[in-house]
Parts: C-alpha cells; structure tokens; sequence
DNA sequence: CGCTAATTGTTTAAGTGTGCAACTATTGGA
DNA sequence: TCCAATAGTTGCACACTTAAACAATTAGCG
C-alpha cells in the first residue's frame, strides 16, 4: 500500500463554487488526505488499522475496561466491539477476562505482547504525527490541534 | 433526524493516552462531529446529503462536465458516480447530455429546478457553516480554514 | 424475597461507501 | 486498418454503521 495513492485532485481546473467557502468540506478533505496517509503507515510498519490501534492504547491506559466502556470511550456500537476485540485477541494483543463482579461483562487486557507491540507502535506513531504535519510550523500545529479540540468537543455533553 | 444524536462522550473518565496527542485522532472528531450535524441539516431542510449537494455544486459551476471529471473533481470512482447522477436525475435536478463531441461520455447540466434548488441550499448553507462554527471568533475561523486547506492538498499533486 | 426492567455480549440483517475488475461502445493514434 | 485507451455501466468484495433481537445476568423496587 503506497502513501501517495493520491488520485489527481487536478484542482484549478473546475470550479468548485461555494464549497471553496464551506469549512466542512474542506475540514473533510484534510481528514481524508490525513487519514489515507496514516493508514497506510500503520498498515505498512504494523499491520494494523488506526481502529485496533486506538482501541488497544484505551485498553492498555484503562485495564479492566469492559467492552461496551470501550465502546462509548471511542464512539462505537458496543457490536461492533465484538469483531475488533476478536482480531485483536486472535493475535494474542488483548484478552478477554470474565469479570468479577458481574458475570455478564468482559474486563479486556492487554497480554505482554499487546504492551510490547503497543509501546513500538505509540513511539512510532508520535513521530509519524510530527513528521506528516511538517507543512506547518511548530506553532502552527500547536494552534492546529487546539482548534481542532474546541470543533471536535462543540456540542458534546462535557462541553 | 436530530442534530444533537451525540452519544455521550464522557470524556476524562477514560485515559486515552497517546491518542490524545495524536493530531489525526482530533481531526478525526472533528470531522466526525461536524460531518454528522452538517449531514443532519442538509437532510432535515433539504432532504438531501453533503455528497449529492456537492455534485450539484460542481455540476452547476461547470456546465457540460462528463461523469468522469465530475468524479475526478471530488476525489470518486467514476462507478460511483452512476448512483448519483441516477439519483439527482431522478429527482430532476441534474441531466444527462450525450455529448456531441464524443458519444461515450454524458454532459452533464442542471436543470431550471436543479438551479433554484442549488442556489436555495447554497444560501442556507453558508449561514449554517457561520452558525456552526460559532465555537470560534471570525479570526480563529479564517485561521482554521486556512490550517485545513495546507493540510488537505499537503502531498497532492499541485502542491 | 420475587418480579420486572435494564444491561452485557453476541449474532444477524440492512444500508452505505469504497475499490476493483470486467464489459460495451466509442474514440484516438500509429 | 488495427490496437490501445477511454466513458459509462454493472457486479462483486470489503469495511463500517445501525438497528433489532436474543440469552444470561444484574439491579431496582415493592
């Protein structure tokens, strides 16, 4: 999978009206951009998506966690739980423990491989982060993030 | 369709560890945040979505665009287009051309309905990106877009 | 205590979006 | 003329998202 699969925007050449003035599309086509990118390194170097990822670094901060905890942290159905917890386990990263105190519900964990494995891939990750985003200066991706955070939390109930 | 359908993020309950650090994830939520009450307008007052407006958007300000430049322009596979340009022609809002110049390709217009229709949601859509972002002052605004805009064509071929 | 309502993990199905390979009709170039 | 490329279309595979249903289990309340 190569990073630059970039299908020729060929900007310049249509004109695309308002959209040039409508923030979301273009907050859309930064994501998009970004996201083929950092898929494919994660793909690349690990094999892995930024979805298993992601859940696998809320696991390894939040052991014990159950499923459906894990699912509401990240924003999923607590069914679509069931297949990412189930590759990850089948490839010895997490581990489901019947809980404790309530037999219905799993406590996921992360086996010493999935601490391994997530320690090579978060210290990659990092740099991958500061390397991509290289078009802006330091400050620039500074006030980057922080608006980003303010738009991203707007209208949620922590808010 | 209710615009506030946020599934109740909790926050600082989970630790999400390097996540949190990671700008691709907060661009992430940010389009995801802002793609869901954007979709939810245009669904509500136009019964339409931000993928079928844009194609209208495009169509409109280049008259006489083959399907293929159409799907060029905004980053589609040319099969894709076939189901939009079905469904807008459905509705009455776009048409399908044979070309004069070359008989394989469909010039696409719209119509005198899809034109007032366009210029209906272009106008509601403007408002509705000011109103959105209220989150940031006008200067923050035009610092984000910006931002986005170096972010969304870093890589691209006309860069 | 006992009963009902709610929750957990799971499966299944439907809808959506994307990417890829094929096919036809047509065009363009050697 | 003949071969390669292109436009639109179709179909398929894959991933993601939602919703509904279900059994097992728990929690709340009289």
């Amino acid at each position: 999978m190569k990073a630059s699969d970039n299908q020729a925007l060929k900007l310049g050449e249509v004109d695309f009206g308002i959209l040039n003035e409508l923030t979301g599309y273009w907050l859309r086509w930064a994501q998009l951009n970004t996201y083929k990118n950092i898929r494919c390194f994660f793909f690349d170097e690990f094999d892995i998506t930024p979805g298993l990822f992601g859940v696998l670094e809320v696991v390894g901060c939040n052991p014990g966690l159950t499923q459906t905890a894990v699912a509401k942290a990240i924003g999923n159905d607590r069914s679509a739980m069931v297949a990412i917890v189930d590759k990850l386990e089948k490839r010895g990263l997490i581990e489901r423990k019947p809980s404790e105190t309530d037999r219905r519900s799993n406590a996921l964990f992360l086996t010493s491989a999935g601490r391994v494995f997530r320690d090579r891939v978060a210290g990659r990750a990092w740099d991958h982060n500061e390397e991509f985003f290289s078009m802006l200066t330091a400050e620039e991706h500074q006030q980057f993030v922080g608006l980003l955070k303010r738009v991203a939390l707007a209208g949620s109930p922590t808010e």
